[in-house]
DNA sequence: AAAAAAGGTAACTCAACGGTTACCAATGGG
DNA sequence: CCCATTGGTAACCGTTGAGTTACCTTTTTT
């Protein structure tokens, strides 16, 4: 499971904001929430298995710390959603009406935003 | 469905991603991604609700655009698990080595990082 | 007017998810 | 040495998600 199908649960996501403020238990985990230790436990191997936590084992116990530089991924894709387009708005708009009045005979084909006219 | 979980699937990321580049029909996102088309409406749908997309009514055809505001809780999610701890790592490191050597009688009750005691 | 194009919805199937209980191994304290 | 603690895993179950095909309405084109 990648780390966007991961921070999907929002069970998961309150583990992560757990050990942002430090490294914890597995039981300590399942005492703060209202599931079964069991489902605690598996939720951790899908965080483990996304590369969003980590473990050391220390005698009979597991402390899991996080592991947020496995967030790249949503990072890079949240920034690639922001690249605004290369020309204005505005200025799109009075292409747009312009290639309209000129080719009013042409079916329109195959998309709305006029990139392809420009290019 | 929320924009934790819309952002999950893989094909509604790559919807977002091509309607960065500007508004689309339905047609011509189903033909760009190996899916039917009802798929891809379902998808549109969900990402509707979720706030991600928005639709404009021309005629017959639904041109879809972004909407990158509603990624916000996704980033203050991000932000909030960067939060670094208040305490550098090694004063923790070097504090938790003193706690250990002065209470070692007491069982260890709660949580590993030593936050507790500091406060 | 008829046909084609665009797009939404319903019904169905199958796989994946998340929860539970039961059970196991390993470690540490009395 | 015994037993409590910690934590992982298996088996089971109900729900949800995503895909398909079939069908419908609306709008445009000829």
């Amino acid at each position: 499971m990648d780390a966007f199908a991961a921070i999907a649960d929002p069970l998961r996501r309150e583990l992560l904001t757990r050990l942002a403020d430090g490294p914890a238990r597995v039981v300590d985990l399942a005492a703060e929430h209202p599931v079964s230790r069991p489902a605690i436990s598996r939720h951790l191997k899908v965080l483990t298995e996304a590369g969003l936590v980590e473990a050391d084992d220390l005698g009979r116990e597991r402390h899991y710390r996080l592991r947020p530089a496995a967030l790249h991924d949503v990072r890079t894709f949240l920034a690639s959603l922001d690249r605004r387009p290369l020309i204005a708005e505005s200025a799109l708009d009075a292409l747009e009406t312009e290639v309209r009045r000129t080719s009013r005979e042409r079916r329109r084909t195959t998309q709305t935003a006029p990139q392809e006219e420009i290019a």
